[in-house]
RNA sequence: GGGCCGCUAGCUCAGUCGGCAGAGCACCGCCCUUUUAAGGCGGGUGUGCGGGGUUCGAAUCCCCGGCGGCUCACCA
């Protein structure tokens, strides 16, 4: 195999240099199984209260694996941290420990992996060192890393080579063990309740359950267009049709809009429903998990988020859409004249171009007056029937339904209603979206003719709800950029060479 | 998609009335057996994002393009 690796500088072609000579020295550069007993910080934490003259009286052997990420040598002696996954300790290479193997050391570059042999001691200063008795080079790294006081700052680096981001920036990798931790929470959470975990389609032949432009891609063989999913809803809708009671999705959904710093095309989301329950349960129910979920992160229910400090002490805010616009001003004319409330949303300066209805004027409102002051978590309830296809009528007043979204520092985390399960207005409400695609809304729902069958055969009252988790991630990891919780964000290309 | 800002060494960044491209860390050579942003002496390793233009001369000014950030729009 003769490959030349290309984009070499100086740097590289030193390394690749030492990488050949180790070769002579009969050194495979990259490596093979290795047995350790220890990570780094199990080291630090389980020897933590040994002195020095202890150490000495009673050698600790031990050995670890990882990456050289500093070197401090000496004619005769070296310094260096080795960091594995559990953090980072100080290793001491010495020429008359090691004789004819120290000069191996002069091979070695920080970014290697290496293992390690030896035993505990303490330094002058007292930390907890790793006398090195005997080291093996598992893999030679041929690409510098960046410096290690600044770390890697360019964001699109950070992004493009999460890699090198995982490796310099410590609090990268505490934020992505955290979405983990978060995820098998709320997993372990909702089966201690009763929920089946399930998988449904992510590739749709009529991508349904929200309001959003699909990706579209074809299948060879079938000859037939499918689109990756938007939402899974409608086929969890069809488990409860099937007889599960309590089911949940924690999956990707994909979505062919802008990119920002809350959105990206591909995201996590969760999705649960609950047979003969309604939303006024899915609130309580929310309240609970999160609050459980903050104990179980923060240890507390106040965090901080930016500027602001969340409180999640319950009872959280319970507002209905309307009260929570007047509370803001708007005057209840606005509310109940279409008329009126274009006008309105004209003063205030809101674009309405392509914004017809009287609901979705009112929609645009509570974006401008009301989301900007959501930062508490609270619950916004009660939407016009237009704005929500899928959820069910309030008994008393048929133009809303039963939905509420949960805002947290200004953003949706969750959606959730008490869901229609009545085939004839499911239909009829289908038919009103095919009516608005057909208009020109490319985001409007489409018809489903299965989903209404589905419908037809019976599903029991029940309440359904979806919860982002990226968002929620972001929220409880203070940070700012969706990037920053997903590991490898979607960019445009890199330039070609 | 619009507006604004950015892109210089492996990394973090200086530098412009248009005049030989710089620092710290990293790296290379020499010295150094308790350092930890080790230290001392010596060394700058570069497609200045790409392409055009103006000019005796462009990292710097102008135009086109690329990528990224912020923001607005979009995303109920």
């Amino acid at each position: 195999m003769e490959v030349v690796l290309e984009d070499i500088n100086e740097l590289i072609k030193q390394r690749i240099r030492k990488l050949q000579e180790l070769r002579g020295l009969g050194i495979d550069p990259y490596g093979h199984p290795y047995e350790t007993t220890h990570k780094a910080k199990e080291l630090l934490t389980q020897y933590t209260d040994k002195s020095a003259s202890e150490l000495e009286n009673d050698p600790i052997e031990c050995s670890i694996a990882g990456r050289i990420i500093a070197w401090r040598s000496f004619g005769k002696a070296a310094f260096s941290h080795i960091q594995d996954e559990s953090g980072k300790i100080q290793v001491y290479f010495r020429k008359d420990v090691l004789d004819d193997k120290f000069k191996i050391t002069k091979k070695l570059d920080i970014g290697d992996i290496v293992g390690i042999k030896g035993t505990l001691f303490r330094t002058k200063t007292n930390e907890l060192t790793i006398l090195v008795k005997d080291f093996t080079l598992l893999t030679k790294s041929l690409r510098p890393l960046p410096e290690k006081w600044h770390g890697l700052k360019d964001i699109e680096l950070r992004y493009r080579q999460r890699y090198v981001d995982l490796i310099v920036n410590p609090e990268v990798r505490e934020t992505f063990v955290k979405r983990t931790t978060i995820i098998k929470f709320i997993r372990d959470y909702l089966e201690k309740e009763g929920f089946l975990e399930v998988e449904t389609p992510m590739m749709h032949q009529i991508p349904g359950g929200a309001a959003a432009k699909p990706f579209k891609t074809h299948h060879n063989a079938l000859g037939i267009d499918l689109y990756l999913r938007i939402a899974p809803e409608l086929y969890l809708k069809r488990l409860l049709v099937g007889g599960f009671e309590r089911v949940f999705e924690i999956n990707k959904n994909f979505r062919n809009e802008g990119i920002s710093t809350k959105h990206n095309p591909e995201f996590t989301m969760l999705e649960f429903y609950v047979a003969y329950k309604d939303y006024t349960f899915l609130m309580d129910f929310t309240e609970k998990m999160l609050t459980e979920l903050l104990y179980h992160i923060h240890g507390t229910l106040q965090i901080p988020y930016g500027e602001h400090t969340l409180d999640f002490t319950p009872p959280w805010q319970r507002i209905t859409m309307y009260d929570a616009l007047k509370q803001k001003g708007v005057p209840e004319e606005v509310i109940k004249s279409h008329e009126r409330a274009r006008d309105y949303a004209r003063s205030e300066g809101i674009d309405l171009r392509d914004i017809h209805s009287h609901a979705k004027v009112l929609d645009e409102i509570f974006k401008e007056k009301v989301e900007p002051y959501l930062i508490q978590p609270t619950f916004v309830i009660d939407y016009p029937v237009e704005l929500s296809p899928l959820a069910k009528r309030k008994k008393d007043n048929p133009e809303l339904v039963e939905r509420f979204e949960l805002f947290i520092a200004s953003r949706e985390i969750a959606n959730a209603f008490t869901e229609l399960n009545d085939p004839e207005d499911q239909k009829a409400r289908f038919l009103k979206q095919v009516e608005d695609r057909e208009r020109g809304d490319e985001e409007a729902h489409r018809m489903d003719e299965d989903f209404i069958r589905a419908l037809e055969y019976g599903m029991p009252p029940a309440a359904g709800e979806g919860i982002g988790i990226d968002r929620l991630v972001m929220i409880l990891t203070n940070s700012h950029s969706i990037r920053d919780v997903i590991l490898f964000p979607q960019l445009k290309p890199e330039k070609p060479k």
